[in-house]
DNA sequence: TAATTATATGCAACTATTTGCATAAAGATT
DNA sequence: AATCTTTATGCAAATAGTTGCATATAATTA
């Protein structure tokens, strides 16, 4: 959809590789944007081709030369003015509800297990976050203008995982109602 | 990713048409997973070729025949031990988030537009919720097993949408103290 | 009466994403 | 000494998803 964009935004604040962007998608950004490095490396292609980045070829000595890509003006505005087109956005795909429309169908021992397997997904997400948060945001109130908005990110990300752990609590619940 | 296992779990109750599975998606099991027409219909072919559904050509006039698809023993087995494999999901892609990222780089009026009109998207959603449950769930406790899995994919819908709302307006309040 | 919506199916082309493989060396751990 | 993780790049194939088009009629709404 826009892996571009996301790939431009990383490039805002620091030059980054292939590799290190691809971390980058693995923490920050990626917790609402995930994307492999074999998307990543083929897309920053694809900028390069189109100028919206610049590299910069660092050699190596055994590993493959380090490329570091850096914003070019136009790639700038690539995000100016995609900034005030419409916001897009994907549902999310998630079998765990493709599989609680089968309760009732199917035995709900298998059901009650995924839905344990989330909560403990989500708890450990909402960990994480708390941890970055702790880290980075102790004062949200003095943060810098840049900081905001990412600030707001990890506030969503946090709220959701909030907000789902409830709910499997009480999902086990009503589960533990169904005759097997 | 699992648009088959979708299908399948939305034959269980009722044998359906493509053109009314489609519609079937774009309510209820749309809400957590959607797929186009085109799609839709793809998947049935496979299906079909696979032995998990059967059809029923229902001859019309000026419109072409009706197929009424149904699921087999095979589609049934195959849903019994789908439900025992690990639970896969895919975050949401949402480029509210990456434009968050640029606040500080880009005007943030843009941004502010963003979250507004996301606000009014979930709360559009919410209410959508909101009537659902109130003409079908509104006494949970005496719901048939058959139910309950879909009752709590409505919960889970009501709150991510609850919540949703809520950080929109935190993230408008923290917006508005962007200078521009 | 004209336009729109609903019914009903589907192909073709394109874009996006995932999965598996491949290379190659440095550094850390067991 | 052997194994594992990290650094660093990328191709190829397969699967999934979107967009544009095409057909054809009945019923509803303006």
């Amino acid at each position: 959809m826009s892996l571009s964009h996301a790939i431009l935004t990383a490039l805002l604040d620091e030059d980054l590789t292939g590799y290190a962007l691809a971390k980058q998608f693995d923490v920050s950004l990626g917790f609402f944007w995930q994307a492999s490095h074999q998307q990543i490396y083929r897309e920053l292609k694809g900028l390069h081709l189109a100028g919206s980045v610049n590299v910069l070829e660092v050699p190596q000595h055994g590993k493959p030369d380090k490329r570091i890509y850096s914003l070019t003006n136009q790639g700038r505005q690539m995000l100016d003015s995609w900034i005030t087109q419409p916001t897009r956005h994907r549902g999310a795909k998630d079998e765990l509800f493709i599989k609680l429309f089968n309760v009732g169908s199917v035995p709900v021992e298998q059901v009650t297990e995924a839905v344990a397997q989330r909560q403990a997904e989500h708890a450990r997400k909402l960990e994480l976050y708390r941890k970055i948060e702790a880290r980075n945001y102790a004062s949200p109130s003095t943060l810098p203008d840049r900081k905001k908005g990412v600030y707001l990110s990890l506030l969503a990300g946090i709220r959701q995982e909030q907000t789902a752990l409830a709910w499997c609590d009480d999902a086990l619940d009503l589960l533990g109602t169904v005759k097997a």
